[in-house]
DNA sequence: TTGATTTGACCCAA
DNA sequence: TTGGGTCAAATCAA
């Protein structure tokens, strides 16, 4: 696979990321909504013509495709990222594009201190693929996270947990000025979990997000609104037959990806349904952009849309929901 | 009406 | 004294 195709994959993902982050503002506005769908379809229709057509190197037709793989260590990551997990392939994507190329695809960027890297800039397209990262202090935890691309750049990315700004105050020698959080339920339930954010000065689009305390709120039986998406999409996953109408709070996406993860469980794969959740998740806390909650509370993944296309790269029925979605390649 | 945000004031540690 | 964190009244928005 070259670097365009790659390009294509991961602007599709952004893209839809960016859908997903505007749903609520868009949902009233169907002729913009039809065009981001269209694009991202685009996108991605793009990326498996390439990818077919990558496989058959030797085929002087566009238009037929050869579904035996080519193998090569690009090829292979490719197999890896349908087969395995989004995040784990693109490490072993970028990691073998160092390898294979004598040049970097990504431009890492190394914050101060103790923090390991983001990547951000793809060659070519200019696609941002904010990877976070996080490093431990005294009882608090930091996680550097991007602002949103489209929308209102100025909150910080939701990490599945409501936060009441309680105040911001200028700070010396810094830009930009630092916002306070604390849990929306502290009165409540005494919740003590509290964040500052602050965007960086060299970076803009990144937010410094520092977290404090632990999250009690979702530890009362009578406070499950605070608890991060992620525990509710577990509970949820394991009843019988989830309803959108739940007084839970669940973005749109979510709710596609756990009909997918229903679908392909039931379609053949002999995956049972509590691994294949448990594999999401292990996915979401080895990496990308799951928010970090102190104390080794399980994060939230808050890239909902990664879930769907983790969902669908998961499935072995991947090849058949693509031709769902793109059926004129192969009718071409 | 209620909950969230804003913002000036206050408190405290260095 | 100063800078950072928090409080709380005023304001805003749903």
């Amino acid at each position: 696979m070259d670097d365009k195709t790659l390009s294509l994959i991961i602007h599709g993902c952004n893209l839809a990321k960016d859908l997903e982050s505007n749903l609520p503002t868009l949902s009233n506005q169907p002729s913009l909504l039809i065009n981001s769908c269209e694009e991202i379809m685009n996108v991605f229709k793009s990326a498996t013509g390439r990818l077919r057509s990558h496989n058959n190197p030797s085929s002087n037709s566009q238009t037929t495709f050869n579904r035996e793989p080519q193998p090569s260590a690009i090829d292979a990551a490719v197999q890896e990222l349908i087969g395995t997990g989004y995040t784990q392939a693109m490490d072993l994507l970028q990691a073998q594009l160092l390898a294979d190329h004598d040049r970097k695809p990504f431009d890492a960027l190394v914050f101060p201190g103790s923090r390991t890297t983001t990547t951000t800039e793809m060659s070519g397209l200019g696609l941002e693929i904010p990877v976070a990262t996080s490093g431990v202090n005294d009882g608090s935890e930091t996680k550097y996270e991007a602002a949103p691309l489209m929308g209102n750049t100025e909150i910080p990315p939701d990490d599945g947990y409501t936060w009441r700004k309680y105040g911001q105050k200028e700070i010396l020698g810094s830009k930009f000025p630092r916002s306070y959080y604390r849990c929306t339920h502290k009165n409540f339930y005494g919740c003590d979990a509290k964040k500052q954010v602050q965007r960086l000065d060299d970076d803009p689009k990144t937010f410094e997000i520092i977290y404090y305390g632990v999250h009690t709120c979702h530890m009362s039986s009578t406070a499950p609104s605070a608890r991060p998406s992620a525990d509710i999409d577990r509970e949820v996953l394991e009843s019988t037959k989830p309803s959108p109408s739940s007084s839970l709070s669940i973005p749109l996406s979510r709710w596609l990806s756990m009909d997918l993860e229903e679908t392909t469980s039931g379609k053949g794969t002999n995956i049972p349904m509590d691994l294949q959740v448990t594999t999401m998740y292990r996915d979401f806390d080895m990496g990308s952009s799951g928010a970090v909650v102190p104390d080794g509370q399980h994060a939230a993944p808050e890239c909902p849309v990664v879930d769907l296309a983790d969902a669908m790269f998961n499935s072995r029925t991947f090849s058949n929901i693509l031709d769902f979605i793109f059926p004129s390649i192969d009718e071409n």
